[in-house]
RNA sequence: GGGGGAUUUCCCGAGCGGUCAAAGGGGGCAGACUGUAAAUCUGUUGUCAUCGACUUCGGAGGUUCGAAUCCUCCAUCCCCCA
């Protein structure tokens, strides 16, 4: 499913190819966040004008509400949301995660109270897999064992190896007739547990990888670092996931590395707050000096948002219009993805490093 | 003509002798957001400023150690009776 097309010579970063049942994946890429079936704000057909090429779903939210045999009656994920393009869908891993306050991890797997109803509700490795397949999302995550950071050792020990014996039992318990399983990287900050991780998952010979459990409450450099440690552990010839990243920078510091696919909330979400991402730094356009600005956001920009002015769309956020928070988000992952864009040409130009150089250099001048 | 009620910081609106620069909304200003329980949350919003000081509660006087709070007059607005 995987095809390794350029290997940047000046670093680790590399452009490649993943074609799945509903399309192909041209790498590094940027998948946009759709928990709920929905990338939230976005018109699917706006979404394809961003040129994203493939989504999230989420299995914890979706098995909750509506529920995956409503969408597999309705024909799946791709013909429920009107997405025909990759889907794929997380495993409810980091829901363990956000949601601790309401679930507990048992051996078996972990048990929540519904954070809609209260209603119990269990997801085990198993179930995890089976609401993935009948979702029939492209690419399925393992369940995994998110640990917050900073955390003791031990205690992100047993997660990476539950993680492990999880992925495992995923393994064994999928079956679906084109969804691919990736599993999930963890280990905390720790080279050792990471290493030890990524080799125990690389045995079992999954379609894919994910680096997780990161964007936890770690600071940027010790994430880089253990991208470091992680990533030269990972198979070359399959796809490798760093999930839940990023920023730009952070996104850019991944493919230097040599990461594949990224996927984040933060273009939808900070755009909905009002905060646009631009080659100049980020905007806070809600702020007073936008209120008379005749300028776009972007002047490099052809988004529906860059062809307004920012004092048109500082005045829809103040006003508490819909359509700011439309507008931006759809901007932010049209900025998005055209970093990504220039990113594999870049790599196939050999010339990654220095386009991450000056993008860089670009921010510290401004800020 | 007679009787009653009001006037608070940008707005609305609490307060009814000290713990009041004054609750709570709204609005303003700024910030946060990383596999989405988030179109959410946080801070700030008299002036100068490091503690702290100073000027505010329609206006002018007064009572009191002390007044947004009590008294007198004035101004403006509302209601009731003629």
């Amino acid at each position: 499913m995987f095809t390794l097309l350029y290997q940047d010579n000046t670093c680790g970063a590399r452009r490649g190819r993943i074609i799945t049942e509903h399309g192909t994946v041209e790498t590094p890429a940027f998948m946009p966040v759709g928990t709920l079936g929905t990338v939230k704000g976005v018109e699917i057909s706006q979404l394809e004008l961003t040129g994203a090429e493939m989504i999230l779903g989420n299995t914890y939210h979706l098995s909750l509400r509506p529920g995956e045999n409503i969408i597999n009656s309705l024909g799946g994920l791709h013909q429920f949301t009107g997405w025909q393009k990759p889907i794929l869908t997380d495993s409810g891993g980091f829901q363990i995660f956000s949601l601790a306050r309401i679930m507990r991890i048992e051996e078996q797997g972990a048990v929540f109270r519904s954070h809609i109803d209260g209603s119990k509700f269990e997801l085990s490795p198993e179930r995890s897999i089976k609401i993935q397949e009948t979702l029939g999302s492209d690419i399925a995550m393992v369940l995994d064992h998110v640990a917050a950071l900073p955390n003791e050792r031990n205690i992100i020990e047993d997660a990476m190896l539950r993680s492990v014996r999880w992925a495992k039992r995923c393994k064994t318990a999928a079956n679906h007739p084109y969804q691919k399983l990736f599993a999930i990287i963890q280990g905390g900050l720790d080279p050792k547990l990471r290493q030890d991780c990524a080799e125990m998952l690389a045995e079992l010979d999954f379609a894919g990888y994910a680096i997780g459990g990161l964007s936890v409450g770690e600071t940027a450099e010790e994430m880089y670092e253990t991208l470091d440690c992680t990533l030269q552990f990972m198979p070359i010839g399959k796809p490798r996931y760093l999930m839940g990243v990023g920023t730009p920078i952070d996104i850019l510091n991944g493919i230097l590395r040599g990461v594949d696919l990224f996927d984040c909330v933060m273009p939808t979400r900070n755009g909905r707050n009002a905060l646009a991402f631009t080659d100049s730094g980020p905007v806070r356009i809600r702020n007073a000096k936008h209120k008379t600005d005749n300028k776009p956001l972007d002047e490099n920009c052809s988004c529906p948002a860059c062809k307004r002015c920012r004092g048109y769309l500082r005045h829809l956020f103040i006003a508490g219009e819909m359509l700011g928070p439309i507008l931006l988000a759809i901007h932010n992952l049209t900025y998005y993805q055209r970093v990504m864009s220039r990113a594999r040409i870049s790599i196939e130009q050999n010339n990654f490093k220095e386009f991450y150089k000056e993008y860089i250099e670009q921010f510290k001048s401004i800020n």
